[in-house]
DNA sequence: TTCCGGCGAT
DNA sequence: ATCGCCGGAA
């Protein structure tokens, strides 16, 4: 250990047992009921991660329902056609497609590599296709206690704010590790989460989420309840996002379609050889084909579906 | 406009 | 290493 190097977790209380104790006891005490937060099974928790990577939590719960149904299992979603998951993951606006494909393919790696029984540690989940170390950390905490800290944004803005970690990725991590008690990643890493996520949103709600850590927090203390920037994103109206998505969404409802009758459903300016017409088309559906999710026949006419 | 983590391009 | 893209509801 240098002592040259600032220390990230300088700047966190010195009672941190009292930190600790007091998190954990206000999440037992009251936290919103989830249905993945009733269960240790990894597919499960791992289904509920991915699709939480883009989706508000109350939005989750009907699509991770259905999809648990429908594929109760890692066997089953590897054996599913990838057509029908990525059908669903459009039919139920659960966002970037190409994540539907993360997981049928990551559900054929649990089979084949693993053999069904998924990697219990953050390194080896992090092998799975679209699973990143946020998902391999959350995963190996909530299915088997066994993750490191999980640094979202959500735990940025707890810790930016109360205890002035600085902005920086690393510093997030270190204070983040050194916060949570050893071999408790399974309760801690829920508190934390639910502490960004109920008590110290963008707008913060310290008093009426009865804040654990109001007698440590510094933007309490000074008032000052700024948080880490965030980029922002180009307008999605008009985008090539949502021009994707649309595709997506019809071809989930077809068979197969020739791009001359896809066209028109893609953009009511569609128009052959307009602006937006068959080469506009051919390149977006090279891209999604490209990613895997779509399939074309260029036999005679190019007719697109999704892949199976 | 805001929200989000993983990936691929650079 | 860093940065822009990706969906679509709220």
């Amino acid at each position: 250990m240098s002592t040259s190097e600032p220390s990230a977790d300088g700047s966190l209380p010195e009672d941190t047992e009292a930190v600790r104790r007091a998190l954990v006891a206000w999440y037992e005490a009251d936290h919103r009921a989830y249905p993945w937060r009733e269960t240790t099974d990894p597919y499960a928790i791992w289904v509920s991660e991915v699709m939480s990577q883009q989706t508000q939590l109350d939005r989750v719960v009907r699509a991770f329902e259905g999809f648990v149904e429908r594929w109760p299992d890692v066997e089953a979603l590897a054996a599913a056609d990838r057509s029908e998951v990525v059908g669903f993951w459009s039919s139920h606006s659960l966002g970037y497609n190409n994540r539907a494909r993360y997981l049928h393919e990551a559900a054929g790696q649990v089979v084949e590599e693993f053999d069904g029984s998924f990697p219990e540690t953050p390194a080896e989940l992090q092998e799975l296709q679209g699973v990143g170390p946020y998902t391999a950390n959350a995963v190996a905490s909530f299915a088997f206690n066994n993750g490191d800290a999980v640094v979202d944004t959500n735990v940025k803005r707890v810790l930016y704010r109360a205890f002035s970690v600085p902005d920086d990725d690393t510093a997030f991590e270190e204070a983040a590790e050194a916060l949570m008690p050893d071999g408790e990643s399974r309760v801690w890493n829920n508190a934390v989460m639910e502490l960004g996520g109920v008590a110290c949103e963008k707008t913060p709600a310290c008093d009426t989420a009865e804040c654990p850590w109001r007698e440590w927090c510094d933007a309490y203390a000074t008032g000052d309840f700024s948080a880490p920037d965030v980029p922002t994103q180009s307008a999605f109206e008009g985008s090539r996002r949502q021009f994707r998505g649309r595709v997506v969404r019809v071809l989930g409802e077809y068979d197969s379609l020739p791009l001359s009758e896809l066209g028109p459903r893609i953009r009511v300016d569609y128009t052959p050889d307009g602006e937006h017409g068959r080469e506009w088309l051919s390149d977006l559906l090279s891209d999604l084909a490209d990613d895997g999710l779509v399939a074309l026949d260029t036999d005679g006419e190019t007719t697109a579906r999704l892949r199976q």
